[in-house]
DNA sequence: GCTTATTATTGGCGTATTGCCACTTAATTG
DNA sequence: CAATTAAGTGGCAATACGCCAATAATAAGC
């Protein structure tokens, strides 16, 4: 859109003040050869042309009706997914993140299972799934190093306790697949027994037949999909025993 | 009006341009007679003069660093309480919260012991405590009941798993009134054993003495207060085991 | 077809944690 | 000094977890 950082100085002069100054960044996980990836985008103007960033922009007050659908629209332009998992982690705001001065950002985080013909990486030039530990080492825009760390540990945390790890698998899934995405995300191993018995207590998934993971080996393993409205249920106990 | 051209650019600035359009608000709990009270204000200023709600405002450029030191500056100007437990909820930012259109909030959730003296008080004539229980069932203004429910939600979630409830007592602090804490914060009992082995085995307290409470009876009880750095621990067993 | 390699699933047991409840200890009250 | 109140502990059964080995079911190689 500029060839220039004066020709973008020049634009910002005149921009239109009347939108929230709120941005919307959204940090995309998926699980791809086992590991962790992030989708960056490479910006197209001034200022930090030319440097890798999260997805992320602008409320458009005409399309969206809240945060979370700005979050969403951004998601889905990038990566064609229309239901992702998507939440938000952090509202950041400070004189420091953007060399323009005052700025908040509501950061958000998306998981989605990969898709193998990655079609709709093919609709946008400037977006690219990164491994996460490559990602952390490039010189990213702004603050966004702080923002996809924060989402990192969210992630990490949050699949502690709940079944967050399900939503980077394509379903139906094996319980060791979904082991894999555990701890990949988690950064730790587990036992597998339990792996298993925390997983089939917590009585979040259903089984839908059986089979072997593709190009998979060995004995036949049951699928499973995440349950219908299990989405944010914890399975650690807290106080006072199992809730109903 | 202004003096110099200085000043009244700077004033210009302020209102017409650079003011981010994202306010802050913030419900302040502590513990009154071992019942949940949330602090609210009474609105001089239309819209919805006369209806309470959550303190709040907006970022001040000038004082502000960032987003928690707008909602620090917010809760002590109404408690006069420095060192609270100030952690972000959540960002809600829709066209239907507030009537003049698209509107962005940072919600922050405080923690602070009850003052008995209520010295602060006197000085914002404004701001009461109300019972939880009764706040929820005022016409807040704008969507600020929702805020309340959310902000309540989390508390009661992550007393479940971290020791934020020491953060609505004075220290130091029996472990009988740490339970009614708990208690009170999370809506169900504890049994006493596995209440006092599990903040035990925690270790995020430390002994400070003995005594009794205030006006208490029956056998003198070990005092005790939060240890330094014990802020967000959580006392739960994720996968894993113990980490170190 | 038969053997080997690979992966899934289950069994079993020692240890740690939790829920439960009664008992002991130490203070106040009258 | 007895009765009352509240703190703190003991002990045990039930549950959950870590560990590891046994068994089951498939593919691959010969």
């Amino acid at each position: 859109m500029f060839t220039t950082e004066k020709e973008y100085l020049k634009h910002y002069n005149v921009h239109d003040y009347d939108v929230p100054l709120v941005s919307v960044d959204i940090a995309i996980f998926t699980l791809l050869d086992g590991k962790l990836h992030i989708l960056l985008v490479e910006r197209g103007d001034f200022p930090e042309k030319g440097r890798w960033s999260l997805p992320g922009g602008f409320i458009n007050q005409q399309q969206d009706k809240d945060l979370h659908a700005t979050a969403l629209r951004k998601l889905t332009e990038k990566t064609g997914v229309k239901t992702p998992h998507l939440e938000q982690v952090a509202t950041i705001g400070n004189t420091k993140r953007d060399p323009r001065g005052w700025s908040v950002t509501a950061l958000y985080m998306g998981l989605i299972p990969y898709a193998p013909t990655a079609d709709f990486i093919e609709t946008v030039a400037d977006a690219r799934w990164w491994p996460y530990e490559i990602a952390i080492k490039q010189n990213l825009a702004f603050d966004h190093i702080e923002l996809v760390t924060q989402a990192r540990e969210r992630l990490r945390v949050k699949s502690g306790y709940t079944v967050l790890p399900v939503y980077v698998l394509n379903a139906p899934f094996t319980l060791t697949q979904l082991q894999q995405a555990f701890e990949e995300l988690l950064g730790t191993e587990i036992e597998k027994k339990s792996f298993r018995r925390r997983i089939q207590a917590a009585d979040l998934l259903e089984e839908v037949g059986e089979g072997l993971p593709e190009g998979g080996r060995g004995r036949i393993a049951a699928l499973y999909r995440p349950k219908k409205g299990s989405e944010q249920h914890a399975f650690l106990r807290a106080f006072g025993g199992v809730e109903d």
